[in-house]
DNA sequence: TTATAATATCAAATAATATTGATATGACGA
DNA sequence: TCGTCATATCAATATTATTTGATATTATAA
């Protein structure tokens, strides 16, 4: 898998999706917050409850999580739930890694 | 050691700023290019050179890798070196893995 | 179908960063 | 000291990112 890494970083430097990686991280496998239905993963819904943000700006934080590859999408009827993709981030770190010979 | 992993997010988005880093590992304990002086490390001046930017810029950039904590600075006489901080990128990635458990 | 709820997109406003050229500072050596 | 070279800073501008509110899609349920 080809990893940028300038890419991947400058999407981890805003403290805004930083946050809802580290929220989906702590809600794997876990219920939504979602007050209306009771499944799995984390929806938009939740994370403009989390942070209290508007929608169209917590759509366009996952835009950049998703084409990004840190977070995968999982659609189901008409909501989106998120996860994070642990491997994306094990593979910047290991570009990292190699770039730096760590 | 306290690690601003979004921050260091930030200064790693810049890709001249990448480059920059890339350079200085590659160069580790090499001559510096510096034409009038052949020291120990990477200046400005070699920085410069590499990529053909003007002085003004890298002075910024460098401020911007040093500040974070990337880079070390080694003054000597009027010319500064430029030192890369391994232990920085290590710590960042430390965070990485723990807030992403993995 | 139609209504509604969730998400996406768009254009405009704002904010944050980067770049440039000019000037300032600081460290030498003559 | 004075002149020169390396680096720093500053103000102006350019570029890029983020935020907002409005509107458009899309899915579903009644």
């Amino acid at each position: 898998m080809i990893i940028d890494a300038t890419n991947i970083s400058k999407v981890l430097s805003d403290p805004i999706r930083y946050k809802i990686l580290l929220m989906l991280m702590n809600h794997q496998g876990m219920e939504s917050l979602c007050l209306s239905f009771g499944s799995e993963g984390v929806c938009n819904c939740d994370i403009m409850q989390e942070f209290g943000l508007i929608q169209s700006r917590v759509s366009y934080h996952m835009k950049e999580l998703t084409s990004s590859g840190l977070v995968r999408e999982e659609p189901k009827g008409k909501w989106k739930y998120y996860v994070l993709n642990k491997e994306t981030v094990r593979n910047y770190i290991k570009q990292l890694g190699s770039d730096f010979k760590l």
